[in-house]
DNA sequence: ATGAAAGCGCTAACAA
DNA sequence: TTGTTAGCGCTTTCAT
């Protein structure tokens, strides 16, 4: 019965044969390290779990021998006892979209510094591949960051009630949430417009599920309604660069001397259809985007840009939820909002008193154009 | 001692308590289930693992028991006793560079299809933080994914001595791994420019650790030795869009009609300085890059590129790892070569004839354009 | 400060 | 086909 095997007891185990099996030999456990240091298998556990808890000296003579044989802590029996994976799950609702890199990349380096160990799902924009990864993961993780979830609120709070949850990208009562201050983003964008002379806008609507799109189209027109600017709104278009593009027709019909929109993606594909109609952008149109992902600095002309604080906000979601697995009873019931910052390069531009409606525009005698 | 604790024996285990007072209540085991459908745990612990080594009724009822409960079983247990965690390990070098995204994707997809959760690790480019990453993986997956890494070969095998290991972007004897075939990349590269016209080559070259760097600039010097062009190299460069205009300042020095850079970030960086100084491309010179990652499209002019079959890659590396794991005694000792594919955009065009050095080259008359 | 022993949820012999 | 039982490696009372 005694578990420190004697050498004189006759029958070994005969499950111990399989474990060593396996890929490279078995590890040694508290047990082997506990007989080589001639204590019990509960002091060399409290040695490493909770050092201050065994006399100073042995428990560096503990530690040293382990280190010798090579000891390191199994996680899964760890786990299976106390439920301390040192893992979290981010769940992405497209990876392939550069807005996440940085977002990943501020969300793993705040896991790394804590000891955790990140699990990365992609959703492929599927409602039921997200909810597929969620199902895998929660039995694994200690929390997840839901990052522009596509499910709904009954089904995040579902998930919030088995694993401390926090939300990217998204408010949501009552469930920790970071997000960037689109309505901030929006004054940013707007008040540079105008400061160029603008006073139309075009929205550049993305998908009506999206909740930053919601916000964004909401800011816009309360400064337009708080300045007297006239906005309206076009789409809702793909948040890609070949929603972009598709942009560009609608707009051709009723053209504005300044966009806004949705995105970044779909700015880009706004700039590159534009040209491939002969629009000068920002002569004929200013046009500005949100986020600042990679590339918008290397396109021509630049994209103007209310940049999003990327790392930030991956790094801020991972520490909330860090807390918050520490026991950290969500103080704030508002969403943390993070600022944006305004880029301006060379999509945007003073804007041009021209009387005539733009060759490329397919009404000719636009109304918005003239009244503009 | 039975674990089926009848009502009457009285003193309940003090444990238990802890586990419910965690997040969410405690969900039921199967010692549970058993109790509800009136059988052993083993049973129902067969009609998971072993479905068909249990009567087919039986199992069912098990199972809709097991439904109705909400049962689930606890991967950490089936993982300290069998290993079998379903996850794997990809650690990544830098996750911000958009190289990675599509192959994060492909990796991704290739792991859920299984049933595989993929925990992923960024290196941020450190030596030091790939290797802590991998020592925090190790003990939890079933395999590694090793991607352009910058350990060393030893470092590699002792990894893949304690896990089935897949390694991308590297060919290394004895371990499983899996490339773009960058030779045949920069046969097709060179293909492309000579057909134009172009018989003097500038290397730009990447970090002296890539592995493709050496691959690319060897592959070069072997194609144009064949065919009788003239190459050289400058560098080496940082692998990002700064070493792309870092190189513009030596190149100004010795231009040749057409730029060969290591991979599409330096392309780009080195578009962008070109542009900086009046150079004008493809006019005055034709720039390729390799990869073909996002963005490539975007600018303007788009870049000629070799593409590098990105998904795939991800995708075909957790394939095999999933089938190392499944005792798949790696067959193949060659890397497994995936061929890239020539996109031709707008960065290359037949070579001008001009006669005298462009404005913008440093030395007014250079002997290498001259000679060219 | 340390040791003994029970038990986390599950799987695998072995027996029936 | 099903049940009994031991044990995976660790943590945690409870004694000492």
């Amino acid at each position: 019965m005694a578990r420190t095997s004697e050498p004189e007891s006759p029958p070994a185990p005969a499950i111990r044969q399989s474990s060593a099996a396996a890929h490279g030999s078995s590890s040694p456990t508290i047990y082997d390290v506990a007989r080589a240091a001639g204590v019990a298998a509960s002091t060399v556990s409290r040695a490493f779990s909770r050092p201050g808890r065994v006399n100073a000296a042995t428990a560096e003579r503990i530690r040293q021998i382990a280190a010798d044989m090579g000891y390191r802590t199994n996680p899964m029996a760890r786990a299976l006892l106390t439920g301390k994976t040192s893992m979290i799950a981010l769940l992405i609702s497209d990876i392939t979209n550069p807005y996440y890199f940085e977002i990943i990349r501020g969300a793993q380096a705040a896991a790394a510094e804590a000891g955790f160990t990140m699990l990365l799902a992609d959703a492929q924009e599927s409602d039921r591949l997200e909810r597929q990864a969620l199902d895998r993961a929660i039995p694994t993780v200690e929390g997840i960051v839901l990052t522009s979830t596509r499910m709904s609120d009954s089904a995040i709070r579902m998930a919030a009630k088995q694993r401390p949850t926090v939300v990217l990208n998204r408010a949501l009562a009552d469930i920790p949430s970071v997000a960037t201050d689109h309505r901030y983003g929006m004054f940013q964008a707007v008040d540079h417009l105008s400061a160029l002379g603008h006073d139309h806008f075009t929205y550049l609507a993305g998908p009506q599920a999206a909740w930053a799109d919601g916000i964004r189209w909401t800011s816009l027109r309360e400064v337009a309604e708080q300045r007297g600017f006239r906005v309206h709104r076009i789409g809702p278009y793909a948040p890609t660069v070949e929603g972009g593009v598709a942009a560009v027709e609608d707009f051709r019909q009723r053209p504005t001397s300044a966009v806004i929109a949705y995105n970044d993606l779909v700015a880009l594909g706004f700039l590159r259809g534009m040209a491939a109609v002969g629009a000068r952008v920002p002569a004929d149109v200013s046009v500005i985007g949100f986020d600042n992902i990679f590339g918008t600095d290397l396109v021509t002309p630049g994209l103007t840009t209310v940049a999003a604080p990327l790392r930030t906000l991956g790094l801020t979601a991972v520490r909330n939820l860090l807390a918050l697995i520490d026991g950290a009873h969500a103080t704030a019931r508002e969403p943390v909002m993070l600022p944006s910052k305004l880029v301006i390069r060379q999509s945007t531009a003073r804007r041009s008193r021209r009387r005539t409606a733009p060759e490329w525009a397919t009404v000719k005698t636009s109304a918005s154009w003239r009244g503009n």
